[in-house]
DNA sequence: TTCGATTGCGTGCTCGAACACTTTTTTAAA
DNA sequence: TTTAAAAAAGTGTTCGAGCACGCAATCGAA
């Protein structure tokens, strides 16, 4: 059986009129007889015919700028995967005219989210990549950016009641379940398991809230929360001091703790602790292969760490733009990435993409 | 900051000649004064040119013959993924001119794999993926399809002392080390270990022996052989009877098992017998997603499973062909997919292909 | 010098889709 | 019936690389 590709000629053939016509009916633009078009559009679909994509962006040429906004890797490690994967993302898209312009915002100051996506506006990009992780001073935003057409993917951070093109990242409770699912898979016997949000603003990170809800229900689910007791804590302290003084705390009120689940990508300085206090039957899991984690989770004080994959979301986030913009495709409100087990054994695998 | 792209036709200009003189460099299609030719080669190098995928692909126009020897799905639903990766890569790459001609043979018999295999070769394909699941019978091939100028990719089944374009797959030493971690992580108090090499012939499965090595290695890495006592077994029966006669046994001589590793994708045997029997404290691991083993690891019986991605592989398999053929790549030699952990909180994410 | 052969190099067509431009047909008004 | 305007349909160029073809210059032999 021969494949043979269907061209538009070949459409314009069968309904004996010419290329130019079948082009009309194709992108719509202008004035064709019914009839005609009626003809055509059956030929198309009895021919199953698909535009050569191959053909279609080497002749168009076209130039798309893309836009992300997004935190500052020199400050917070964690954001260099993303730049990672943006990059691959435009090296992979340039040949289809793809540029992607860095709005790198300091990611403990409002303000510059604010001055930065207001430079966004100026430059009036084709298309908008964002780690929304200011959720209040983002939501005008979003507003303006719908009125000027700009279509925008939200990562990282998902955010209710606004309708980006689609978002990327985690599904936050199925990922707090997937966590009480390992530590309690590694529990022994019956104890303390403290959620713990580390140095971060619960008022705008609603993820983590579902995160916990998520691990507490997975104990509850399965007639678990007898046996164990789920306590949370917000954990904040200056960077030059470490969690030493709460966490004492938290085992003084409860000498029976066995695991730790950490909300964020911060289990490094829990981990620390527990060294230095050899509490090596307390279980840790955590987030995010950052170099501080990987240390510990090679040293075998951090059990697990689940992988937000933040590279992968990147590269996604400027595909589905990509898809929508240049081929045009469908894209899923949401693109939930996997929820990545990773322990020493298999850490190489992920810390390089594919 | 404007990008670029530099074609053949800048370079010619640059250079004072035209571009089909720069063309003839390019491709080493002779006949170019050696001059002219430097002058060319150091602009080029100069300007950074890189070829335009798009057009290149446009103009070609080949066709690329691909064969795939692989099982027959319908006897082990295993292979159900490598296919379906097959059919993704080649919907991806039919633009490009790829066509995949399956030869499917019958996984329990070696004779139906020399016919398959012998049909390839009349084929001629451009290029050839397989699963060499018999070692011994397809030895012989590889000779002959290097000596035909067909490259070839490995897939599902490493093999020593062959030279196929690329092994993709996993590293099985790895991948034993990984389920011992697992499984220590859950395992409360001393006792045995088993290694069940559930209906599967050793000798043609070299992989299988290495996967016992990595895992029994992890326990002796971590000292923890003293801790507990790492047995393996072959366990084989027919498929109507099930494994019950062998476990039992196992049991009975070492009444303190507290873990089951079973190496292939075969571990729902080993969970309807703990079912069956309530032993609802032996953990268990084992490999691969198929439906089977999803409904034991939504039951809780199998704790967790490794996946092998067989999708993933059948899709890389394919995509390395083209990389070699079409896109003139460099090609490693080996490409390991990542180990991943799977359980009932993340399954969802690792069924549906990207 | 003339002819043929070889080497070196330039021209122009091709791939399929997009789109500007031209030509033909239809419709409405004079 | 003629004519202009509007609608419908057709033609031809373009994108960048590949490659066939053919022209021009050079060389060697007669």
């Amino acid at each position: 059986m021969k494949k043979k590709i269907v061209r538009i000629k070949d459409i314009a053939e069968k309904a004996q009129t010419s290329k130019g016509t079948v082009d009309r009916v194709l992108h719509n633009r202008g004035r064709v007889a019914d009839d005609v078009r009626e003809r055509i559009l059956a030929i198309i679909k009895e021919l199953n015919y698909e535009p050569n994509l191959i053909a279609q962006s080497l002749k168009s040429q076209r130039a798309f700028n893309l836009a992300a906004l997004i935190p500052d890797p020199n400050l917070d490690s964690y954001w260099e995967a993303p730049h990672a994967g943006l990059e691959k993302a435009e090296k992979e898209l340039r040949q289809y005219g793809v540029h992607i312009s860095k709005f790198i915002f300091n990611s403990h100051s409002e303000s510059s989210f604010i001055a930065k996506a207001k430079e966004v506006i100026r430059e009036h990009p084709d298309g908008l990549l964002i780690a929304p992780i200011f959720y209040k001073e983002a939501l005008p935003f979003f507003k303006e950016w719908a009125d000027m057409g700009i279509p925008y993917v939200l990562f990282n951070t998902q955010i209710e009641h606004v309708a980006p093109l689609c978002y990327i990242g985690q599904d936050s409770y199925r990922s707090g379940s997937l966590a009480a699912k390992i530590l309690r898979f590694g529990l022994h016997s019956p104890g303390t398991v403290l959620v713990a949000h580390v140095n971060e603003d619960i008022s705008n990170s609603a993820h983590l809230i579902t995160k916990e809800d998520g691990f507490r229900n997975y104990f509850k689910g399965e007639k678990l929360d007898g046996t164990f007791n789920v306590i949370s804590r917000e954990i904040n302290f200056p960077d030059e001091e470490g969690p030493d003084k709460q966490l004492d705390e938290i085992r003084a009120q409860h000498p029976d703790l066995g695991a730790v689940y950490v909300t964020n990508s911060k289990a490094f300085e829990v981990a620390a602790y527990l060294e230095k206090n050899a509490l090596k039957d307390i279980k840790l899991v955590g987030y995010d292969l950052i170099e501080h984690n990987q240390h510990y989770l090679n040293k075998g004080i951090i059990d697990f760490l689940i992988n937000q994959n933040p590279l992968g979301q990147g590269y996604w986030g400027i595909h589905q733009l990509a898809n929508h913009l240049i081929f045009k495709k469908e894209i899923p409100a949401i693109k939930f990435l996997p929820l990545d087990i990773i322990t020493r054994e298999n850490l190489d695998y992920y810390l390089d993409p594919q």
